[in-house]
DNA sequence: TTGAAAGCGCTACCAT
DNA sequence: ATGGTAGCGCTTTCAA
């Protein structure tokens, strides 16, 4: 049959630079210099070659290439939750940025940090040449891929003892302005939403704000946990008003979602108006926290910049493997928004 | 130095089954075998190859193996536009679904539908074992790839001419669902705030409304166009009352985003409550859907059912490249929500 | 069950 | 500039 199409064929054999060199009538060494990037052929060699391939279909196979050159080209992304809204934007980011530089990504997802043991795993044998992870990992994880030789950076995670790199949002620094503007503008009574208690992030972030405010005087917060998620932050400030008695004069949320779901509570089943009766801040500045029905008081991470920082470290590191961790930490921008009663 | 970290000495050489082969005194095809599921090899044999492995920390290179196997165990994965909100979720669960299967994800995303040739070729260098896409492929594409004896997932696009399959949202139902029933409850004047016009889904969506409003009588509909972002749906409503000399009865966003846009535009801008005086439907049913400031009437992709028929699919014809390719269409679940007034 | 040997498709070194 | 050749680390016959 003519127009069969090759899904009903059997796999066939695949096309090899060999196929090109017998067709053009050169040496497969000749393909394959052709084929790669700085290599010295004449220019008739290259058309030959160049005609030859296409007229056979010729593709290189980057996973032979790999074999040899011990370089895979890819790179691990490692993920853990991805009903935090704002790790989309991360993704798309990361992933663009590094096709700009010839890598591809090969992504993980994680559902439990439990998990981590067997994806890591994985990553190693697929011999990816870097990895970016916005998970935890442990010293043992980070010790088992520095022993394997491969470069790591972190993406809003501390570095643990130098062993890795790491790129993150100065997360303190932005707590402590929210609770600054707030005690400024005379909120006295606060309740914290926090996030999954498995995520430093999350911890650091409740921690940074229960501190600064002990620093203002004010030592009584109440705080309920949450996990990220909208239907968290919507159930927590119920609670925040069974255990305070009454609504508080602020709640502060560990992330943007979590805080819309408070604030739709709080109107919704409290009828308290926000910001006049009660002020909301949230954390991230995802694409819903500008929605004009939330507008949101927040700190929003220079996703953008990170992301650059992030893929430019690990490409160096990939490079030259002798290169010493480093750590780089990004202010957020101050989004002074319309859900909180601030002076500003 | 005893404690010297990893990143700091040179790339050493790999760890294969030779080494392990080395130490445990044995063949390095009987390392082969230890490490491939249902390999014949005794006990003991195991257990030494076992130690072997673990003394030396072997772990076995999936590319070397994916040469000779011709399986990379790697599937690829398109995705056009992120700033869908609906992609992140999708992408969460295709990997998770594929990981189930031992299969890893190599993920791509495009932004411009330009860059799809380029993308395509990458993928195939790769000897990715399936593909799933979220964008348009025209005929030459898909072409290329039966060509090269890959199998194709289509998502949410229709096949062409049977070249690949498909797994789609019948959005046609859906759309009629919705203007049946605003024209039921009495809604006259339309409005439709469209998506991209590169988008097939938006196309289909847009047209499908259009022609259910047609069969029930009312022909003329103002369209505008958007993005499917939240600012051109913000931006939508303000031109369709200037087009419409006055505010539309009803408004069909192409996706939810948009929705919300519209409804933040028509509250905010021009005083106009939600539904009382405007309805507003949109499309996907994504998170912020359900935010109680926006509940919207909409139609809500069945994600995960959809998401595992994908991979059933593929999977299946990587198992049989020989099957036919099949299309599954999944209706939406109708929810009433209440951004729009109607009778249920 | 085990071992020897032949590749998978490519790059890189070495001659020419 | 070009061609021959030796692997990269693995799976998979084929004998033993």
């Amino acid at each position: 049959m003519d127009k069969e199409t090759n899904h009903q064929k059997r796999r066939q054999r695949r096309t090899t630079s060999y196929d090109v060199a017998r067709v053009a009538g050169v040496s497969q060494s000749a393909v394959s210099r052709v084929f790669k990037a700085g290599a010295s052929a004449s220019a008739e060699m290259r058309q030959r070659v160049q005609a030859a391939a296409k007229k056979v279909g010729y593709r290189p196979n980057a996973i032979a290439r790999g074999l040899i050159t011990q370089r895979s080209n890819m790179v691990a992304v490692v993920i853990s939750r991805m009903t935090n809204l704002y790790y989309p934007e991360l993704l798309m980011q990361l992933t663009r940025e590094f096709s700009h530089h010839g890598i591809r990504v090969l992504l993980f997802t994680l559902e439990h940090e439990s998990e981590i043991d067997s994806v890591l795993e994985q990553m190693l044998q697929y011999q990816v040449d870097g990895i970016v992870t916005a998970a935890m990992l442990n010293r043992e994880q980070l010790a088992l891929i520095d022993e394997a030789g491969i470069p790591v950076a972190l993406y809003n995670r501390r570095s643990r003892d130098g062993l890795a790199s790491a790129v993150r949002c100065d997360q303190e620094e932005g707590e402590r302005w929210l609770v600054t503007q707030l005690v400024e503008a005379a909120h006295r009574r606060f309740a914290i939403i926090s996030g999954p208690e498995d995520s430093t992030v999350s911890v650091e972030r409740t921690s940074s704000a229960v501190q600064k405010l002990a620093e203002l005087g004010i030592q009584e917060v109440t705080v309920v946990g949450g996990d990220y998620s909208y239907q968290s932050g919507r159930l927590g400030f119920p609670a925040i008003v069974k255990q305070l008695g009454g609504p508080p004069d602020a709640v502060i949320a560990a992330n943007d979602v979590m805080a819309i779901g408070c604030i739709d509570a709080a109107r919704q089943e409290f009828n308290l108006p926000v910001p006049e009766a009660l002020s909301v801040v949230g954390f991230d500045g995802v694409g819903p926290a500008r929605y004009a029905a939330y507008n949101l008081t927040t700190v929003q991470q220079p996703v953008e910049r990170m992301t650059q920082a992030t893929v430019a470290m690990l490409l160096e590191r990939i490079k030259d493997p002798q290169l010493p961790p480093e750590e780089r930490i990004f202010a957020g921008a101050k989004v002074a928004g319309g859900s909180a009663r601030l002076l500003i």
